[in-house]
DNA sequence: TACAGTCATAGATAATTATCTATGGCGCTT
DNA sequence: AAGCGCCATAGATAATTATCTATGACTGTA
């Protein structure tokens, strides 16, 4: 037998149209309700039914109703179109960013203010789906050079004429000490005053090492005693143990004080921000785009950081050069 | 913001190429399964994206995946081809006559036989819904005249060019008393005895009045006594009570026997037949094709009506000619 | 570096589709 | 019978699609 339908040739306009004449019993009013002429819609609903290969409409007291097989296909026809509806509709959640994924790499300290943002994000948009990926700076850089996330956030970015950076909050350095420290207090403290402490320090490539060694370095000083410690956490405990004294984010200090306090060094805290860091080329998730957008404005309505939003707006105004109406593959 | 799809240009053809694309991971590896050059999957590929709006994949070490969209696109795909797949089965099942709907009518004593026809066909064909008419020959030619029905059995076919009739089964009118007439057994029992019976007929348009007229004509005998009742089973009721006799057809007495007994007049059984009667210009349902097929073999297996089969066999034919392999609206 | 495999793009063409206008047939209603 | 509304068919055309061949770009691997 031959095969029952040339489903091929099956086109969704030939549903549309085929479902509107089964609705409203006339291809003369289908027609004009499509803006079509009446022959238009003859020819269709007569190449519907060469494709399916049965009879699918007659005509019954000037109406036209569907044969057995046509009331089948009316049922397909409206089973096919309203989930092609639904993917309509999931197309537009995407875009507008509120529906689907997308990923953020993280250096460690980050990850402390993050979720300040993320999590009211998520609560704002349940049907995102957020990855967040978190390393040391090196470690980013390898998942920034492989393209495996979406947008980065560096407290010094990669130089790179295919990266926008958006200097969105202030990431201020302080002095931390134990919590008896007997440099608490103290007034006008200088670095000249530690020359004897020993520092608990992160590994070289870290951005809090850097700008600390930059500072150091500027103000001509050397120190005696160091220690390198391959993490926040544990360097915080170490000097809550009193193995020495540190320099750390202080919203790692506000996030979990016990046992430790920030010291108030001269010329600290040192100044630093964090970066969002997306590729210039790369385009961004609908979501993603949707994240920086919630974060510009809760920058500006709760982290009191003007100069954040400001960065963050150019950032997508940036975006949104790079990418205009087309979408290239 | 711009529709998210453009629906009316999607094909199922591109939703074939692009699942199979995304089984495979490969662009060439499909051209070659589908027969296609590999610029022509490429193609398929640009033009869904445009009708999705969104990319739909990327290449990703050497491998073709699905973007998120993508996936989403996938499931879509999937769920409407294997939807379109039911219906191509159901159109299957429909064209065998192994599913689907007719309708037969009947005039009022056909009823007793045909059960014993169209119960084992919906035994056999469960998937067949078959609507049943019943009425006395005048209902039944309004109905063949407004085109009502698939199939008609009467016992006087309509005279028409445009009809089919298939003189299937044989209906032998008998003579009807009492259980205890006083006419049973009598041998050689001629209507000159019966002259003072009061006879109760059908009304005048129905087939077996009309035959019993014919033949009382044809004999040269006026019925003295005669009380019309309209239907089979008021008239065998009341030959049971005592109101007279009756002639009907065989099948009735055989069917619901209480009370009356086939009488042995000379000259009957009178000769009549059942004919199946289709408009020529029809298109039957495949399930009526397959119900008169069915009867065909019944008559012969089950029926011994040899004659009734080659009737049936020559409506089919006459069918199969009158509508060859195109199927006209 | 040269080669092989995989895609994308360009350019060309045949086929198919989408639509329109013009007309004719049918069944009802004046 | 004339007119009206509705549908089918014919004929024409513009637009879109389906595909092909040829060629170029990119990515690894020998």
């Amino acid at each position: 037998m031959a095969l029952a339908m040339k489903i091929r040739q099956l086109t969704f306009r030939l549903l549309q149209v085929y479902a509107d004449v089964v609705r409203t019993g006339s291809i003369t009013v289908t027609a004009n309700r499509l803006h079509l002429t009446q022959p238009t819609v003859s020819q269709q609903l007569k190449r519907l039914r060469e494709i399916v290969g049965e009879p699918i409409v007659r005509q019954e007291e000037g109406r036209i109703v569907p044969t057995e097989v046509g009331q089948a296909l009316y049922q397909l026809s409206q089973d096919l179109l309203s989930r092609a509806d639904v993917f309509s509709q999931y197309l537009d959640e995407y875009n507008s960013g509120g529906r689907g994924h997308f990923s953020i790499g993280l250096v460690n300290t980050a990850q402390y203010v993050l979720p300040r943002l993320l999590g009211p994000f998520s609560q704002a948009n349940p049907q995102v789906d957020v990855t967040v990926e978190v390393g040391n700076r090196q470690q980013m850089l390898n998942r920034f050079e492989r393209h495996e996330d979406d947008i980065y956030v560096f407290s010094h970015p990669p130089i790179d004429d295919a990266v926008l950076a958006a200097p969105f909050l202030s990431n201020p350095l302080v002095l931390v000490g134990p919590e008896n420290c007997r440099w608490a207090g103290v007034e006008g403290l200088t670095m000249n005053d530690l020359k004897e402490e020993r520092f608990l320090l992160r590994e070289p490539g870290s951005a809090t090492r850097h700008t600390f060694n930059a500072w150091l370095d500027s103000a001509g000083i050397e120190l005696r005693s160091t220690q390198q410690i391959a993490s926040n956490e544990a360097i915080r405990l170490a000097v809550a143990s009193g193995m020495g004294l540190a320099v750390l984010s202080r919203h790692i200090v506000a996030d979990s004080p016990k046992g430790v306090q920030e010291l108030p060094l001269q010329g600290f805290p040192l100044k630093s921000r964090w970066h969002f860091v997306v590729r210039r080329e790369r385009r961004l998730p609908p979501a993603a785009y949707r994240f920086l957008s919630f974060v510009q404005e809760a920058l500006a309505r709760e982290f009191e950081e003007p100069e954040g939003e400001a960065a963050v707006a150019e950032l997508l105004k940036a975006l949104n050069q790079a990418r205009p109406l087309s979408k290239p593959q």
